[in-house]
RNA sequence: CGGGACGUAGCGUAGCUUGGUAGCGCGUCUGAAUGGGGUUCAGAAGGUCGUGAGUUCAAAUCUCACCGUCCCGACCA
């Protein structure tokens, strides 16, 4: 490819909208532009990364043995109400209707349809298992899109679907994708580790993360070094708080003080009253599926929305607002606890079990109850994990500190189990002729996150750094002459001819401009393998072979095909 | 949805407080010089100052509404 034949509109600044630096790369080496927020052209050189990071994993998908298909993005509102998710993922779906008012909806995910296809054609244990894939644009409405790629309203997803006849089949099915991740994410060359997961929406027993650590990433995961565990903070546990929960025995009687104005945690650690957080009870009241219920946490922690949802296994879950809190408790945010409370179920984070000397509020603004003992005062209806983990916190298997790093989601693995093809009644007969629901799975990445993941990790202050497995070229030929005919372009056509011959991605940078100008493109836009051509090393018979990021040095002319094709070879 | 910031040429920005000819850098075009790290000089094109309404003799500037972009939040009472 001449680089005068394709378009690569790089910038020397970054556009104000672009706050991090792969999206600012994105936007400065030429690779994608705003349409407008959440929607972006790729292109060029962000569909040739594209394309190729498509390419591993369609690779990897059919050597684990998946098979691709192409569903609808456009699909009928029906299969979503038949699955419950119209109403769950509800606020995700971009809806609309056609010229007869006929209501259509935008894909964000395709469990509804492929269950749909399985039960339509599947019917006998002799056609299982199956795991059938597809890459194509997904459409969610998101709250906020933002970063770029990162977070948007339209990206790319290779989504897959496995279907079993067991749960023991479907562990193997589950385990082959987990596999086929860590195969795709090291030939993209990025660090993604697996980690536990919440499921949210999607439902289902148990899940896996793939996880790129930047510290632009919108997850926090818990990790061990002793043991490598690891998990999504909305899952992870621990061996508990960094300071103990005071449990010494206190039969002290239970007792008002007022507390006017004080209204939170701080404000009762704090003068006069000087109860430290760790003593106090969070009482936090919410709506769960329209009923109002009591969460009590240790003051000093935080809650765990994620963890909370799904120990209630309920869908709709909030904060209650102060008018739906007073008629039921009698007091307002900030004087609130579970003392005496019968009317609302509690449920408390086990941390507390033994708590005694505590401090809440008293269910009556301006007044909070001191030495609390939790199990002589309070009503618990269920105790749940909700609190949020710490760092330093220690391991719950190996004892050893916990600790935290931010990372961006690129893949997840779900174990589903029945929860579709029961609804969706993807049922096949068993060796017995008994008809049972196919036990399923379901496997994303995101593609254009990892793409753009990709250059989160590996860039520098002069542009991106492409791994060559998924550079747009592996090779930029850059003359530092362009004169027709001249030995420096005549020696330049002749390795573009030779390389491209070779099955090499290379791109000659055929510009008139200055040699500065074409270096600082070259390693904008990130090409692993520049070879510079010039008067002064052709007179030696030599040219200049600069790995992206590594050191220059002078190969003779004879000599450069064939190094070239070393180095993508190793790469590869 | 709540809070905040911002919206001036393709990109980055000044001007706005105190209303009066819209400026700069990069990029683009023309010419010349230069030719190994975003070179230099000369000239040029390019603007409904986000949109609409209002105040005013006069609005980029003041007021209101709307639209858009970005950031934070949307659990911690």
């Amino acid at each position: 490819m001449l680089w005068t034949h394709t378009f690569i509109p790089t910038l020397k600044e970054s556009p104000a909208e672009a706050e991090i630096a792969s999206h600012k790369l994105l936007l400065r080496a030429g690779l994608i532009r705003k349409l407008t927020g959440g929607l972006y052209t790729f292109l060029p050189m962000g569909v040739r990364v594209l394309r190729k990071v498509e390419k591993i994993v369609r690779e990897e998908m059919n050597r684990a043995g998946a098979l691709e298909v192409l569903m609808p993005a456009l699909q009928p509102p029906e299969i979503w109400e038949k699955s419950g998710r119209y109403t769950t993922a509800s606020e995700v779906l971009f809806k609309l209707r056609d010229r007869a008012r006929k209501e259509w909806l935008l894909g964000p995910t395709h469990e509804e349809v492929i269950t749909t296809l399985v039960a339509g054609e599947i019917s006998s244990y002799r056609q299982l298992p199956r795991n059938f894939y597809q890459i194509q644009t997904k459409f969610r409405d998101e709250i906020r899109p933002r970063f770029g790629l990162m977070r948007a309203k339209e990206f790319i997803m290779k989504d897959a679907y496995s279907f079993d006849t067991t749960d023991e089949k479907a562990q193997v099915s589950y385990q082959k994708m987990h596999d086929a991740y860590t195969r795709i994410f090291a030939r993209c060359g990025i660090k993604a580790f697996p980690v536990e997961a919440d499921t949210g929406v999607i439902g289902g027993k148990f899940s896996h993360e793939f996880m790129v650590p930047a510290e632009t990433g919108e997850n926090d995961v818990v990790y061990c070094d002793g043991c490598r565990y690891a998990a999504n903070i909305e899952k992870a546990g621990s061996a508990g708080p960094l300071t103990a929960t005071h449990t010494a025995p206190d039969d002290a009687a239970l007792e008002k003080f007022p507390t006017p104005g004080v209204v939170t945690i701080d404000a009762l650690a704090g003068a006069p009253h000087f109860v430290p957080a760790e003593r106090q009870l969070k009482s936090l009241v919410y709506l769960a599926d329209g009923k109002l219920i009591l969460v009590l946490l240790r003051g000093d922690d935080q809650l765990n929305e994620a963890k909370l949802v799904a120990a209630l296994g309920t869908a709709q879950v909030r904060p209650a607002t102060p008018e739906e809190i007073f008629p039921a408790l009698g007091a307002h945010p900030g004087s609130l606890g579970a003392v005496g409370v019968k009317n609302l179920p509690v449920y408390a984070d086990p941390t507390l079990a033994n708590a005694t000397a505590m401090t809440t509020g008293a269910n009556e603004d301006g007044v909070h109850y001191c030495n609390i003992s939790v199990a002589r005062d309070v009503q618990v209806t269920q105790w749940i994990d909700v609190r949020t983990v710490r760092a330093g916190e220690a391991c719950a298997k190996c004892g050893q500190p916990l600790k935290i790093q931010r990372a961006i989601e690129v893949g997840h693995i779900f174990k589903l189990g029945t929860k579709y093809s029961e609804k969706l009644e993807a049922l096949f007969l068993d060796e017995t002729g008994k008809q049972q629901p196919a036990v399923m799975g379901c496997y994303g990445i995101g593609i254009t996150r990892t793409l753009q993941a990709i250059i989160e990790q590996s860039h520098d202050k002069d542009g991106i750094i492409w791994p060559v497995s998924v550079a747009p070229y592996a090779v930029c030929l850059t003359p530092l002459s362009i004169t027709p005919g001249g030995p420096v372009m005549v020696l330049a056509e002749k390795l573009h001819a030779e390389l491209e011959a070779a099955g090499i991605d290379v791109i000659l940078d055929d510009r008139d401009e200055r040699p500065g100008v074409k270096f600082k493109d070259s390693e904008l836009v990130g090409f692993p393998i520049r070879v510079g051509i010039g008067e002064k090393s052709l007179a030696k018979g030599e040219v200049e072979l600069k790995p992206r990021g590594g050191t220059l040095t002078a190969v003779k002319v004879e000599d450069i095909v064939a190094r070239v094709r070393e180095l993508v070879a190793a790469a590869a």
